[in-house]
Parts: C-alpha cells; sequence; structure tokens
DNA sequence: CTAACTGTAACTACAACGGTGGCAGTATCT
DNA sequence: AGATACTGCCACCGTTGTAGTTACAGTTAG
C-alpha cells in the first residue's frame, strides 16, 4: 500500500522548474520551497539526476542547477529511472519450495508477467517530456491571469 | 527502491495453486509451504481475494480454499487489486508550495500522468489470466519430465 | 469431544522513507 | 583576506509498512 518514494514526483517537479528558469540555474534552496520540502533532500535527488546526465550543477556562491539538455528531450521515463532503483511490482520475499510444482515455476514466470507490466508503465512515462509539463504549467497560469482580468 | 509489497506475488502464487487442484480446495498451510512462508500471512491474503470474490473458503475440519470462478475469468490485474491498496506511483509527500506557478499545478498533472502510467501497467496485467500462468507450469512440468526420461 | 481448519488480534524485528543538522569543500563578492 | 552563499556528503531521528510469529476464539467434520 506505501507505494514508491515521492523521489519521482521530487525530480519531476524540479525538472520542470529548472526548465522554466533555463536562463539562470535555480538552488536547492529555491526548489525546497517550491516543493515544501527542504534543501538537502533536494540534492539528494537531483545529485541522481545529475549522475544521470539530466542536469548539471555549479558550486559556490551563485552556485545551483541547471537542466544538462533541452526540456523535451527529458521524459518522465528518464527522471524516473534516475532516481528509483527497483522494480515497481515486488517479487516473492523468499524463493518459493522446490517441492511444489507451481513453486518451481511461479518465481519465473512472475518475473516475465510484471517485467512486462512495468515495461508498459515506463513506456507511457517515456511518452510525456519535462517541456510538456512545462507548457501545460504555462498555459493554466495564463488561464489563471485570464480569470483574474 | 523498497517497491510495493509482495502480496500480489503471494496472491497470484496461490491463485495458480488453487487452479491445479480445481476439485479440492487446499489449507492456507498447504498454500505456506508452497510459499516458504507461513499459513497466517496466506490466510490474510486469500481474505483479500475472498473480499473481491475471488476465492471462497470454508471452515472447520477439512476446510480450505479454492477459486470462486474459473481461472481463465481470473486476471493477474484482479488479483493485483485486490490486495494491493495504494497507488504505485507515489506522489508528492506533501502539497506543494502555492506560492510557486510549478507548484500550484504540478501535483495536478503529475496525478494524471501517474495514473495514466499506472493504467498501462494494470492494463498489461489484466492480460494474463491465472488459466494462462497454470498452463505455462504444466508446460514447464512436462518439459522437466521429458528431460528426465 | 477431539481434531483440523479459518479468522483475527497483538506483537516483534526490520527496512526504507522523509526530514534535519552539521560540516567540509568551493566559488564569488567586497 | 575574509565573509558569504552555495554544493556535497554523512550520520542521525521518528514514522510507517512489511513479513513473520504466537495466541486464541470460532467453526465444522470425524
Amino acid at each position: 500500500m506505501v507505494g514508491l518514494s515521492s523521489r519521482s514526483a521530487v525530480a519531476i517537479h524540479a525538472l520542470t522548474m529548472l526548465a522554466r528558469s533555463d536562463d539562470h540555474s535555480l538552488t536547492s534552496a529555491e526548489i525546497a520551497d517550491s516543493l515544501a520540502s527542504n534543501p538537502v533532500l533536494v540534492r539528494r535527488i537531483l545529485g541522481n539526476l545529475r549522475d544521470a546526465g539530466l542536469v548539471w550543477s555549479t558550486e559556490g556562491r551563485g552556485g545551483g542547477w541547471s537542466l544538462a539538455r533541452p526540456a523535451r528531450e527529458i521524459t518522465l521515463h528518464d527522471a524516473y529511472t534516475a532516481v528509483e532503483a527497483g522494480p515497481v511490482l515486488s517479487r516473492h520475499a523468499h524463493p518459493p519450495s522446490d517441492a511444489c510444482a507451481v513453486g518451481r515455476h511461479m518465481q519465473d514466470l512472475l518475473e516475465a508477467e510484471f517485467r512486462d507490466a512495468e515495461k508498459a508503465m515506463e513506456e507511457r512515462l517515456g511518452r510525456t517530456t519535462i517541456a510538456h509539463l512545462h507548457r501545460q504549467v504555462q498555459d493554466r497560469e495564463r488561464e489563471l491571469a485570464a480569470r483574474d482580468r
């Protein structure tokens, strides 16, 4: 029931913020503010994104984070795989009994099924880019501005 | 990284065992043996499957568990939804800041994306039935028997 | 009435999570 | 030089969900 960590959500949120300000870098504190979280957590996750080549950071005063490539070339799947290590559907906690015909084969069979299912999910995540989310945010902001006029 | 619980794996494993012995019921102890687990855990999970109408149980001596409908009418998705409550991709831990344009909309946008992705996964799980897994187990057993001849 | 089951509650040990504080390293500004 | 503002990293905390276990009440068949 607990689901996976919320790291993907944080990563995608941060990437969208970086896409929004592509002319200047953002600090982990600024991103943490938007997330109502704290800078260390943000740096942990953005560190993963950097290892995956999605963003880069500069140290020292005036430092911060920027996208390493155009937002339209970063998918949600990229963010997901960068920060979320394990499988989504978890397998048997122990290997089942070898004395049972079902036990002998179920692990293999489930592995194949679960992998396919996860692949379907990841494939769907790969269809949306950060640029797409960024544009949606802009559209919604424009809509709000028009309503207030 | 931790992924979801292994309840789906247990549920599918148990359902396949029940499909295999559709003329007699199985006890939670027998199923637990095959899983190298323990009966209480099995009863917990099969209880969920019963609530979902996938299996039924009889109490008392000679009691046990049976499928409530044909194995070809039970998909992995049925098992999954019966035992796994929460979302697979987890959302923001907190609502983001309302003071940030990205924060204002990201939760909604992510919800839509993640829901689509989860749907893709569930749709794939819905394509495989317990009967299918059962047949695969039989095939593999036949293959093993042929090899030993 | 005893044996063999389900059903459920209570408990343990453990792992991962979000979150926090501290501090070394690094770059910029004055 | 020295202060300032960042990243990077480590160690720790409290909370939560997990698998697993014990215990026991309820139910049915022999």
